[in-house]
DNA sequence: CACTAGTGCAA
DNA sequence: TATTGCACTAGTG
C-alpha cells in the first residue's frame, strides 16, 4: 500500500481493501487457486464474503503494483518509493520484531504508589468539592466548577466549557481545588496509558513489548507507532523519567539512545539559506539563545532564562507557520507583544520570510508541497474559499518541507545504520524511532563501536547547508541513555 | 461493540 | 488562531 500511499499522501485509508476499491474499483479479490493451468485468474469477492483464501492480498497487491508502478514513476516518486520506502519495510519489521524491554515488577511498584496517591487526592477533591463525583467526566467537573463552585467560565467546547490544561491553571490562581484536578489527571493519565497498559501488552513468548511502526499513516512521511503507541512515552516531570527507567535493557547490554539536535531548525536554515541560522548552526550555537539576543536587543550575558523560554517558543512557532494569535496563547501574553516578536523574528531573518513567501506561492500554484527527497503532500486547503481554511493551508506549505524532510534524513540514517550493524555483524539492535530519535540495544562491549556507527551515520545522512548534530548515551535504562 | 468528544502524552 | 501522531475515559446509541 506504499505506493499508494505516496501518490496520495492526503487519503487517510491506504489498507488493502480501500485501495482496491479506488483503484481496482473492487471490494476487494481472490486468488482463485492454483488448479488453473499456473496461470492467474482472479475473482471479485465483497469483503464480507466467507470464501477467502491466502493468496487473496498477494494477487491484490500484485496486480495493484501493476497498475501504480507507472504513476509512481509518472510522478517522480520511483527513487523514494524503491530506494527508501520499500528498503525501509525490513528495517521497521526487524525493529517491530526485536520489541523492547520493561521492568514490570517496577511498573507495578510505581501502580501502587500512584494508586495511593491518587487516592490520597481524591479524597482531598471530595472534600473540598462537598461531594463525590466522577473527576474524570469533564461534564461532571464543569458542575462542580462553574455551577457548585461558580468559578469564571473561559474557553468554550462544543459541548460546554472547557476544563483543560490551560483552563485549570488559570483557575488555580482563584481556587485550591483546580490544583488538586490537576494533580490527580497527571496521575491517573500516566497510570492508565502506560503504568497498568504497558505490562498487559508484554509478548509472552519474547517477554518484550512490540510495536508496531505505520508506514503509511502521516501525511508528512513521519512515521507513527500504534498498539501500542511507543513514541509518546512519557519523559517529563517526576513520573515521566520514572516511566523511562522502566524501559530497560536485556541483560549484558546497553539501551543507546541517540538523537538529531534541533534537526527541524537546522532544515529550515539550509532551505531557507537564512544567513542569521546559517551562522549560528555552523558555529554550533545556541539557536535559542540567538534568538533571543535578536528578539530582546540585549547582549548574550544579559539574557535571562525567561526571555531564552519566549524565544524557543517563538523559533517552534515558526516551523509551524505562526499566527501572533496562537503565539500569544501559547505564551500567555498579549496579541500586540507577540506580534512584535514575530515582525521583529523575520526583519532579523529575511532569508526565512522570503522561503516562506516563495513556499506558500509555490504551493498554491502547483497545489502540493515537496521535500527535498521528492516526497509530495497536495495541499488543497489552498484553494479554500474559508480564510480559515486557506490560511490552515498555509501553515501545511510551511510546515511540511521542513518536518518532512527531517523524517525523509532520519529514514536515510536508518537504512544505513541497519545496512551497516549486519555488514559488520555486529549484535546492536534498533528497536525503536521516535521521529528524531533512534533506540538501540547494544551488547555491553559493544558500546563503543555502536556509538561511533551510530552518531557517524545520522550526522552524515545527508550534506546540508548545515551540520547535522546527534546526541547520544548508553545506559541500562531509557532514562539514563538521554 | 462502534463511535464521538475531551483531554493529554510524544516529537 | 501553531505541525504531526495515538490512546485513554466518559458518554451515547
Amino acid at each position: 500500500m506504499l505506493a499508494s500511499y505516496l501518490l496520495n499522501p492526503n487519503k487517510s485509508n491506504h489498507n488493502l481493501e480501500d485501495v482496491c476499491l479506488e483503484y481496482l474499483g473492487v471490494k476487494k479479490l481472490a486468488y482463485n487457486d492454483v488448479t488453473d493451468k499456473g496461470k492467474l485468474n482472479f475473482r471479485e469477492v465483497p469483503v464480507d464474503s466467507a470464501t477467502c483464501y491466502s493468496g487473496e492480498d498477494a494477487a491484490a497487491a500484485l496486480k495493484l503494483r501493476k497498475l501504480l508502478a507507472p504513476a509512481i514513476e509518472k510522478q517522480g516518486l520511483a527513487k523514494l518509493f524503491y530506494d527508501m520506502e520499500m528498503p525501509l519495510i525490513e528495517v521497521l519489521a526487524d525493529m517491530e520484531m526485536a520489541g523492547v524491554k520493561i521492568d514490570v515488577p517496577l511498573m507495578n511498584a510505581f501502580s501502587a504508589e500512584m494508586e495511593k496517591e491518587i487516592a490520597s487526592i481524591e479524597k482531598r477533591i471530595y472534600f473540598i468539592a462537598g461531594e463525590e463525583f466522577n473527576i474524570n467526566s469533564p461534564k461532571q467537573l464543569q458542575e462542580i466548577l462553574f455551577e457548585k463552585l461558580s468559578l469564571r467560565t473561559r474557553r468554550k467546547t462544543k459541548t460546554g466549557f472547557s476544563t483543560d490544561i490551560d483552563v485549570l491553571e488559570q483557575l488555580a490562581l482563584e481556587h485550591e481545588l483546580p490544583r488538586e484536578i490537576i494533580e490527580h489527571r497527571t496521575l491517573s493519565k500516566l497510570k492508565g496509558t502506560y503504568v497498568d497498559a504497558l505490562p498487559r501488552l508484554v509478548n509472552l513468548k519474547t517477554g518484550r513489548l512490540h510495536t508496531s511502526f505505520n508506514q503509511t499513516v502521516t501525511a508528512t512521511g513521519r512515521l507513527s507507532s500504534s498498539d501500542p503507541n511507543l513514541q509518546n512515552i512519557p519523559i517529563r516531570g517526576e513520573w515521566g523519567i520514572k516511566i523511562r527507567e522502566a524501559f530497560i535493557a536485556e541483560k549484558g547490554f546497553l539501551l543507546l539512545s541517540s538523537d538529531y539536535s534541533q534537526i527541524e531548525l537546522r532544515v529550515l536554515a539550509h532551505l531557507s539559506i537564512d544567513e542569521g541560522f546559517i551562522e549560528v548552526f555552523r558555529h554550533d550555537g545556541d539557536i535559542h539563545a540567538r534568538t533571543a539576543m535578536e528578539l530582546f536587543g540585549v547582549p548574550a550575558g544579559e539574557l535571562t532564562p525567561e526571555m531564552r523560554r519566549r524565544a524557543k517558543t517563538v523559533n517552534f512557532g515558526i516551523v509551524y507557520g505562526i499566527s501572533p494569535f496562537g503565539l500569544s496563547k501559547q505564551l500567555g501574553i498579549p496579541p500586540d507583544e507577540s506580534r512584535d516578536y514575530i515582525e521583529t523574528f523575520f526583519v532579523k531573518h529575511k532569508g526565512v520570510r522570503d522561503y516562506m513567501n516563495r513556499t506558500i506561492e509555490q504551493a498554491a500554484e502547483a497545489g502540493f508541497v515537496s521535500t527535498m527527497f521528492g516526497r509530495k503532500r497536495p495541499i488543497p486547503e489552498l484553494k479554500n474559499t474559508n480564510k480559515n481554511i486557506r490560511q490552515l493551508g498555509e501553515r501545511l506549505a510551511i510546515n511540511t518541507p521542513v518536518q518532512g524532510a527531517a523524517a525523509d534524513i532520519i529514514k536515510v540514517s536508518m537504512l544505513n545504520i541497519w545496512r551497516r550493524l549486519k555488514e559488520e555483524r555486529l549484535k546492536t539492535r534498533m528497536l525503536l524511532q521516535v521521529h528524531d530519535e533512534l533506540l538501540f540495544e547494544v551488547p555491553e562491549d559493544e558500546k563503543d563501536l555502536a556509538m561511533a556507527l551510530v552518531k557517524e551515520e545520522m550526522e552524515n545522512a545527508v550534506k546540508l547547508e548545515v551540520p547535522l548534530k546527534v546526541d547520544i548515551g548508553a545506559c541500562v535504562n531509557w532514562a539514563g541513555a538521554h
